[in-house]
DNA sequence: GGCTTCACG
DNA sequence: ACGTACGTGAAGCCT
């Protein structure tokens, strides 16, 4: 007896869809997860159910066939995401090269397709699994031929029922579902049953009166309420139960006695497996059909023993002169030091060619060995590629090599083209782009080194470096140019590589003095305020432990929790802030906090990274936010507190060297200006072009006052409510925030919508687009990804469209700070200026000026950050100098 | 390494 | 009924 697996095509794919995560994408940009989760599905129903044949039923719906008879029938159903719709050719085209026949038939839906070729095969004698997650199939298992693999959820939750099965899961026979599925209704088909009749009313009544008919005819023996509802809403029950009766006549073409599984063209597969990049998955399905198909092996190759090292300064000019004469860019690979000092140089000129040069202190110092190098990477040179340039570049300045002629960045690149992946390793690049790896072969011998102690597999690995990169680079840069990113990258991103490099060779000074001095004044304060706690306690125990504390406030000394965490009661500052009054010892703890905070991450945390000339160098990261803003660690500059008195003493321990003062810039609210370019709002840019104190404005045009009569409250509410609409904020955050009911906020926000209409449409379209492309994108080509927008998971959703309410407007607003950051540095250089540019804090810049050129520099920071972009507003710039960070921000 | 908290724009 | 503002990084606790 043959056995046939027979696949709800549609059911599976949506449940694919659904289950997996649509960050699932192709190099080139195609969402795979449910195409991936059916053909694991796939696989999986074959290896365990070792079928003869295998097909697969589609829906082929006829506009005017069952919706007519039904006009509710799936009518509210939540339209199918184009993600999704994009995926059913690909999942089609997998089951062509898999030889697995599909099927569909005008005006029949896949279930009916499924029943017509059950019932085909069952009459010839052969046994049928139905797998599907749709349950309106569980009547065919009243043939014992037939049964029904269902999936639960997810991809591999499988629950097979047989005749008893469907009896102990539903309580009534296979014959009977209909019947009963069209009393209780189905809200999967958004088909209403009857109300107040559920699974167990519905079983009871069919088993009790052996279908509808008999019901009916006893709609009398049943409670007033019942009967009811069974005589309103029984011409709906009856016409359920044929919209839940299944056909069996669909015409079918396919001979489903003569369908084989395991017969396939090997090359195809491989071509589209590779295509979609399924490799595990093509690896499960050679386990499957061994003799069908090759081994994928791979595109991977050996790095070869071409790989020559070159440890002498003369070896390296030989090595590098002739190159030079190809006037190609080089691929460098780079291997540093912990301190950022260069021990080894590759260059590969070719895909399969690379050399290393050591980096010994007479090779580097060799002023032939410079010269070589200055051929490719100054500004005038031929050019060079290489992977991570900021921290290449900084090796190379310490050498007194000037390396102005970057080409392509690949971190940076892969940045630029999914911002969202976040592990920019070359191996993962390579894989990703050129679906190939460079695996290093022991065997190869890279000759006779010795370099301090480093091994010779990571000079290999340097040199494979090099390698990659000269792979990606022209991959990479057509994708650049395919997504017109070439702006954002040559003009923006890449410039901005070799000014963050100089920043943070610059760093910050710090008075360390004082920095020593408050860092001890708070070691004082957070014992003192520690002991008084311990006594309000009643006992000793670790006030930093969120766990200890969370005893002490709910459960010794009985105080009232708000919120709740994951792990238990919340003791954030909000939720203290509450319940302030109920005891004494939460004054403390918020003080605790707030000075332990500084202690520990300021006062103690950056001396620890003050450098011995008394200064703070971080690095700012061009590939971590996902918005496109920079970030910072090591320390973090970004954070360095200003909100509080205290906090923002810290700012009087950032100062200049000597003889040279701060100089402070910051765009006056760039966020909201760039909402008001952005959704071309006329009431919103008209309260920018007036000058008038913008919350000001706002609050009365909220209001409905004249701006004189604005109050403090007004104006810091009309304040938030202007923030926290970047952020796609809700009147419940609002009112959070403001500390009034949620109804009082959301008339807030209507009120701002009321007065800034555009705003709202801006937000509403934005969402829509990104749910349409997937991605978010500024006006410079900067994109985001949103994968979550086709979450089913409703919060996962909403998180998701506020980000692509946000994004556009953190990331334009990041694009405009980038582009003032370098034409500032631009002009400086054409000046050659003894200035420099030393941080940068999203929308705020700091140079370290020399007095005599302070005016200049003023205007010039101005006027470069005031015409970084062209909005529908103006933008406009705070400026001030002083001796410190803090005297600076006048 | 996850969780909580909190510093900034 | 649920959960509730975007984007970061660091410290400290705890498993």
């Amino acid at each position: 007896m043959a056995k046939l697996l027979l696949l709800d095509g549609n059911s599976l794919t949506y449940r694919a869809f659904f289950a997996l995560p649509t960050d699932m994408t192709t190099v080139s940009g195609q969402v795979t997860n449910a195409v991936f989760g059916f053909t694991s599905m796939l696989l999986n129903l074959v290896k365990d159910q070792k079928p003869h044949g295998v097909i697969v039923a589609f829906d082929r719906p006829e506009p005017t066939f069952r919706h007519e008879m039904l006009p509710e029938y799936k009518a509210q159903r939540e339209p199918t995401p184009d993600l999704l719709i994009q995926q059913f050719e690909i999942v089609r085209a997998v089951l062509d090269t898999l030889d697995v026949p599909s099927v569909d038939v005008i005006g029949f839906e896949a279930d009916d397709v499924l029943a017509t070729m059950a019932t085909q095969v069952a009459d010839n004698g052969d046994e049928a699994i139905i797998v599907t997650g749709d349950r309106d199939i569980y009547q065919m298992v009243k043939d014992p031929l037939i049964k029904v693999l269902y999936n639960k959820r997810g991809v591999s939750d499988y629950a097979l029922y047989d005749e008893t099965g469907i009896a102990e899961r539903t309580g009534v026979t296979p014959q009977l579902y209909p019947q009963y599925a069209a009393l209780r209704g189905d809200p999967s088909d958004n088909l209403p049953g009857i109300p107040g009749v559920g699974e167990k009313t519905a079983a009871k009544l069919i088993n009790a009166y052996g279908g509808l008919d008999g019901i009916f005819e006893h709609v009398d023996d049943q409670t007033p309420k019942l009967r009811q509802n069974l005589i309103e809403f029984e011409e709906r029950a009856r016409r359920n139960v044929d919209a839940m009766v299944l056909r069996t006549d669909a015409p079918i073409e396919l001979d489903v006695t003569n369908v084989k599984w395991g017969t396939v063209n090997a090359a195809e597969v491989r071509q589209l497996f590779d295509q979609l990049e399924f490799n595990s998955l093509y690896e499960r399905l050679r386990e499957l059909l061994v003799d069908e198909l090759p081994s994928m092996g791979s595109q991977e190759s050996v790095l070869e023993a071409e790989v020559t090292t070159a440890d002498s300064a003369s070896e390296c000019v030989e090595l590098l002169t002739p190159l030079a004469e190809n006037k190609q860019p080089l691929s460098l690979g780079w291997l540093a030091d912990v301190d950022g000092s260069l021990l080894a140089l590759s260059v590969a000129h070719s895909p399969e060619t690379a050399e290393v040069l050591t980096m010994e202190r007479h090779i580097l110092e060799d002023p032939d060995v410079q010269s070589a190098l200055e051929s490719f990477v100054t500004s005038d040179g031929i050019g060079f590629d290489a992977h991570n340039a900021k921290e290449l570049t900084r090796g190379l300045r310490k050498l007194g090599v000037p390396a102005e002629g970057l080409r392509l960045d690949t971190a940076i690149a892969a940045y630029l083209l999914d911002p969202t992946d976040g592990r920019y390793v070359l191996d993962d690049l390579l894989m990703r782009y050129c679906r190939s790896e460079i695996v290093r072969n022991d065997a190869t011998e890279p000759g006779q080194l010795d370099l301090g102690g480093e091994s010779q597999d990571a000079l290999l690995d340097v040199a494979r470096d090099a390698l990659i990169v000269n792979r990606l680079a022209p991959v990479m840069l057509s994708m650049i140019e395919e997504r017109s990113m070439v702006w954002l990258y040559e003009e923006l991103e890449r410039p901005l590589i070799s000014v963050l490099s100089r920043m943070e060779d610059a760093g910050v000074g710090v008075d360390v003095a004082e920095l020593t001095r408050m860092r001890d004044y708070l070691v004082g304060e957070v014992q003192r305020l520690e002991t008084s706690i311990h006594e309000l306690a009643g006992r000793e125990f670790n006030v930093n432990s969120t766990k200890q504390l969370r005893k002490v406030l709910f459960e010794d000394l009985g105080l009232t929790p708000q919120k709740k965490t994951k792990t238990g009661y919340s003791t954030d500052a909000a939720s203290l802030e509450k319940i302030r009054d109920q005891h004494e010892i939460v004054a403390l703890l918020l003080d605790y906090r707030e000075v332990e905070k500084l202690r520990s991450t300021y006062g103690q945390g950056l001396l620890d990274v003050t450098d011995d000339d008394g200064r703070i160098r971080a690095t700012f990261n061009q590939t971590v936010a996902r918005t496109g803003r920079l970030s910072s660690e090591d320390p973090n500059l970004h954070n360095i507190p200003v909100r509080t008195s205290l906090g923002r003493e810290f700012r009087k321990a950032f100062v200049p060297r000597d003889g040279c003062e701060l100089l402070v810039a910051d765009y006056n609210q760039i966020e909201l200006r760039v909402i008001a370019h952005l959704a071309e709002d006329p009431g919103l840019i008209r309260a920018f072009e007036s000058g008038e104190d913008i919350h000001n404005a706002t609050a009365a045009s909220i209001f409905g006052i004249d701006p004189e009569s604005v109050n403090v409250e007004q104006r810091s509410r009309a304040k938030m409510v202007s923030y926290g609409l970047a952020y796609g904020m809700e009147a419940y955050g609002l009112g959070q925030r403001l500390g009034i009911e949620t109804a009082e906020a959301g008339e807030i926000l209507n009120s701002y919508f009321a007065a800034f209409p555009a705003v709202k449409s801006f937000m509403d379209e934005i969402v829509e687009r990104t749910k349409e492309v997937g991605y978010t994108e500024t006006i410079f080509g900067r994109r985001r990804p949103i994968p979550d927008l086709a979450s089913s998971n409703f919060r996962v959703r909403q998180a998701a469209e506020r980000q692509a309410m946000n994004a556009p407007i953190q990331g334009l607003a990041a694009d405009i700070f980038k582009i003032a950051l370098v034409q500032i540095d631009r002009s400086l250089t054409a000046m050659k200026a003894k200035s420099l540019l030393i941080l940068q804090v999203h929308d705020e810049v700091i140079l370290e000026v020399q007095p005599d050129e302070h005016e200049e520099i003023k205007a010039i920071t101005i006027e470069k950050m005031r015409d970084a972009a062209e909005l529908r507003v103006p933008l406009e710039v705070n400026i001030a100098t002083g001796p410190s960070w803090a005297q600076a921000k006048a």
